[in-house]
DNA sequence: AAGCGTTGTTTCCTGCAAGATATAACGAAA
DNA sequence: TTTCGTTATATCTTGCAGGAAACAACGCTT
């Protein structure tokens, strides 16, 4: 009958740190390994996806990018430890998540 | 650190039935017993409060709003014993979604 | 039957988010 | 030192969500 959805988000000193897009945006530059080349693979904007990756960083406690300018490939994105680590617990949140407020609403049974 | 947000909204067959600006709406028209006034005290134009109760008309199990159009004040809107029970059971279980992040948040003690 | 303040609906307008575009800086490799 | 594909950034343009405004319909009250 009803069926409930939620967005999650977890914001740092400056603003928003990771949400979906954002880590839609991490998993793609780890499969693509540059900024560019991922936001080509998820049709999305150059300008956009710097944006998020941008505020990924400002409101990181610690580095999740590190990003390589220049060079013989022209440079290129990579992520830390600590990034995919942050990765896959958002995920994981995300999907208890889902699974509780599932179960919240089944409670009810409207 | 870092801090977990959250927004929640519940669908029906057609779309979007219930979340937060629609709470919002409902509990203003409760208090001013009509939709325009409840449109003005939240500073939203009257065009924005009249498509977020008619989706949730579209989309309720059960009717939710009673409008009375005409008559001797112009008429009104008000909520049914329904409408009611969904708005408690909405914030419940945002309340809880937030206690539970919060919750998932800590003990990934990052 | 006239007046009133609603609901319901259409049309027009505008601000702004997001895309498109352009360009500088970078540094390894040849 | 030239070439290359990046990162990084500024500027211009545009689509459209959302507001503003206007108006019809309604029905109780007087």
């Amino acid at each position: 009958m009803y069926h409930i959805k939620s967005r999650i988000w977890i914001e740092g000193e400056e603003g928003v740190f990771l949400g979906e897009g954002r880590i839609k945006v991490l998993k793609a530059i780890m499969v693509e390994g540059s900024l560019s080349k991922a936001a080509k693979s998820l049709g999305m904007s150059y300008k956009k996806a710097w944006n998020l990756v941008d505020s990924i960083n400002k409101n990181a406690s610690n580095p999740v990018i590190i990003t390589n300018t220049g060079g013989s490939g022209g440079g290129g994105t990579e992520i830390t430890a600590y990034g995919v680590k942050m990765i896959t617990a958002f995920e994981n949140i995300n999907k208890n998540c889902w699974d509780f407020l599932d179960q919240q609403l089944k409670e009810l049974q409207l």
